[in-house]
DNA sequence: CATACATATGATAACATATTCATATGAAAG
DNA sequence: CTTTCATATGAATATGTTATCATATGTATG
């Protein structure tokens, strides 16, 4: 078969990838990064809007902050999360959009 | 602390969005989308670019179709798979394009 | 119609991720 | 300084995902 030639992804930058569509896969996460994008919260914020367990956030928080995506400032007794990477909304919102065309009668498909 | 009302994304639109990130989370699902996106082709096509096993790719084909990612065509001996679903580029550039930002500098983040 | 070729599938094994539980840390307030 | 409150962490467990192997299906060709 005629093949042109055809671009790879190439390994670097398909592991970035999987780093933060890994990141966003997880609903937990996501709805997380969501709030946030709508204000800073504190942890015990965060564990009360979603109705998790207290360490269950701290955990996922965690995976956040390690890459990057949140940062944090203590005040008081409290630590505050906030976004740290603006950018990752961009992805966060195309994949709702998407989601949301999907479930919306799958446009793309309707046979 | 004072909260805004604060929009929670819904179960519906969480499940579908975990739905579509699991799919491009996967390094090898992600390169056939990307080279489907460039050109449709057949199975060993697919096999012989990425250097991987013919079954592990039929059982990732398999999953993109399920999801209605990809749809196909028999053309004589061989299977053809093509790109079902253009939008779901949107969001793979997106991350591509994130993950060239995070990989060049952090740019976000220069402390 | 028997064989070859391309693709698909089911079962299992290897590996990764998420949740839970128990406990640690560390700042703040008495 | 010791108790309390908020958050973090490690280990164990449960669950999900990916790769591999053996084999099945289905079309084409002699």
């Amino acid at each position: 078969m005629k093949q042109k030639k055809l671009k790879l992804i190439d390994d670097v930058m398909l592991t970035e990838t999987q780093k933060i569509l890994s990141l966003l896969k997880n609903p937990v996460r996501l709805q997380i990064l969501y709030i946030l994008s709508q204000q800073n919260l504190s942890v015990s914020e965060i564990v009360e809007l979603l109705h998790l367990d207290q360490s269950l956030v701290s955990h996922h928080l965690s995976d956040l902050r390690k890459y990057q995506l949140v940062s944090t400032k203590r005040d008081g007794k409290s630590i505050f999360y906030e976004l740290d990477d603006p950018h990752i909304l961009d992805i966060v919102n195309e994949t709702l959009e998407h989601a949301d065309h999907v479930l919306k009668g799958k446009k793309h498909n309707e046979k």
